[in-house]
DNA sequence: TGAATATGAAACCGATTGGTTGTATAAAGT
DNA sequence: ACTTTATACAACCAATCGGTTTCATATTCA
């Protein structure tokens, strides 16, 4: 298998709302599917159906731990989506942010 | 009126690749929308369709001028986007502040 | 062993999305 | 004046989305 075609791309996944918020429970820890889905008004099915697209589109793994299957955060494909973001950045209204953004990247 | 909730958030404005793709198009150059319609595989319509979009998100600003309606490009609202990934930049760029990260939520 | 727990999978549903065609209207060109 | 051009608006359509409920299947606990 070459490149498979990914049905979800991170664009994609992010632009949900609770798929945004599943990204920031996970950042730093690992969760299991029902620790997720109860900080969520919805039922675990439909957490499990969020995750199962972050997943495709690479911003979560999991592994399975007995009965649970536990996730962690994958930020890494999220650069793309910087790498989207800084050809706009000279376009900015904000010179400021885009200032401080340069100076905070000048450490690498 | 205070703030106006807005249909389509930057989130979900660029989700669309077409819609990424005309935001690069209108990156330092105005234009009518005949003259981006022209540069996709769909009717002028469609692409309306997507301005109204990306102008309820604030990434696009137009002006009539004659018959025309001409499009710039307005990249400060991705700001906003910049600033929900400088979040996550800590977890694939430099590990030792996710550490640090990791560190101070232990207490979860 | 039997009950409780964690998850997955399938069918279903209403709303939204991304596109179309057709019609209307205003502005410009001849 | 008439035609062409630029755009908007409305109706429509199939596919996808975000959610639900129900059922099946492992795994753990008592």
């Amino acid at each position: 298998m070459s490149t498979s075609p990914k049905k979800h791309d991170v664009f994609q996944a992010i632009a949900d709302p609770t798929r945004r918020e599943i990204l920031k429970l996970l950042a730093g820890r690992e969760l299991a599917v029902t620790e997720i889905a109860e900080r969520f008004p919805m039922s675990r099915t439909a957490v499990s159906k969020h995750l199962l697209i972050l997943d495709e589109a690479g911003l979560v793994q999991s592994r399975k731990t007995g009965r649970e299957k536990r996730y962690t955060l994958q930020a890494e494909p999220l650069s793309e989506l910087e790498q989207w973001l800084s050809y706009f950045e000279q376009f900015w209204q904000n010179k400021m942010s885009m200032l401080k953004h340069l100076a905070e990247r000048k450490e690498n």
